[in-house]
DNA sequence: ACGGAAAGCGGACCGACGGTCCGCATTTTA
DNA sequence: TAAAATGCGGACCGTCGGTCCGCTTTCCGT
């Protein structure tokens, strides 16, 4: 194809870059408080450089994003139960909303930033398509059960960012008592008469 | 108290800004091309009246806010049914929430403004303190059901402006089917063994 | 009615940010 | 090793939210 092979130093600084923002976002309070030039800047190189590498803030974000998130997906795609393809429907669906509870409150910073991101994001993220269709069809297997689309994009927006991270934060819930809370609260919503 | 009437100039200019501003968003795209100059421009007045006036930004897309929605939280607080206060819980925790839902919709721009605006708004908005004591009180009064605690944050988040959009706008799913894919999601909800 | 004081007005101005640009350095390739 | 291709860096730009301060308008006691 039309692909080119990375330079070595562009490969060695774009690496830097994602573990100067990475950083960054974890030790700061608000997203909004690294700049690009402090990323720039923390991984020793200029900001044209950093633009090159990923084109624009929304980019960077997604990019550590996806990054951070592909362990994750594997274990998703083709791991073990509860989490892999081979488990049935009713277990999944917990399952899959308490590994991105879990995520999330191990990646705040990060989910944060990119919530915050865009305009209407995270809906325009390629990723959120993903999961919703992942927990859409497992949906689809729990019986008595209608309407599944909705309720797939109603049950990921209990698990958003800044929700888990008001929860997390402002309102002093613990992991424990959140994990808890959100398994009671998907109980309730599978089961049906 | 120490309160003091305004001028009359200055309450004029008040009323032309927020005017204005609810044109505005109204009128464009995104919340983010509505820039406060333009604010002040639109209302014949300068940017110095309009920060006078407002203080900040989130403070004028807050005040905006409340004021369309103060017509439904009188409905809420003293309205009659299925909203008022003397509805049955089972009954009014859908209707409330179909209202936001329609609130909502009826007022994209301005709460997409309002939840774009701080950092991890919407949940440093006073009124969501209110909404959400309100849905977990009407919980509390559904026989079987605990956690209605955690269970009114998460309903909320299904209605929470960036999603509606989503599925209004680039899914185009229409208002009343909206509403009914809500309504049984709140139903399955509600129904317990 | 009037005059001074308090309140409000407006737009030039500021600092910060995301993003661009282009002369120079480094790497790749023949 | 020389030429071509790719990448680098930081000065620079446009825009935005927000501030500041000299001037105008309104208010109120007399």
């Amino acid at each position: 194809m039309t692909e080119r092979k990375p330079r070595k130093d562009a490969a060695r600084n774009r690496a830097a870059l994602l573990a100067a923002a990475d950083d960054l976002f974890a030790r700061c309070e608000s997203p909004d408080d690294v700049t690009m030039s402090d990323v720039a800047a923390a991984a020793g190189v200029g900001k044209g450089t950093l633009f090159r590498a990923f084109g624009d803030r929304t980019a960077l974000i997604r990019a550590l994003y996806a990054a951070r998130l592909e362990p994750l997906e594997r274990a998703v795609a083709e791991g073990p139960p509860p989490l892999g393809p081979g488990t049935p429907a009713p277990e999944r669906v917990p399952a899959l909303l308490d590994a991105v509870l879990c995520f999330k409150l191990d990646h705040r910073h990060l989910a944060l930033a990119l919530e915050g991101a865009g305009a209407d994001s995270p809906y325009q993220a390629e990723h959120y398509e993903r999961w919703h269709g992942l927990l859409r069809s497992a949906l689809a297997g729990v019986p008595g059960l209608a309407d599944g689309d909705f309720a797939a994009h109603a049950l990921l927006a209990a698990v958003r960012a800044d929700l888990v991270e008001y929860l997390a934060g402002a309102r002093g819930m613990g992991r424990d008592e959140l994990r808890a809370h959100l398994a009671e609260f998907v109980r309730q919503v599978l089961a049906g008469p």
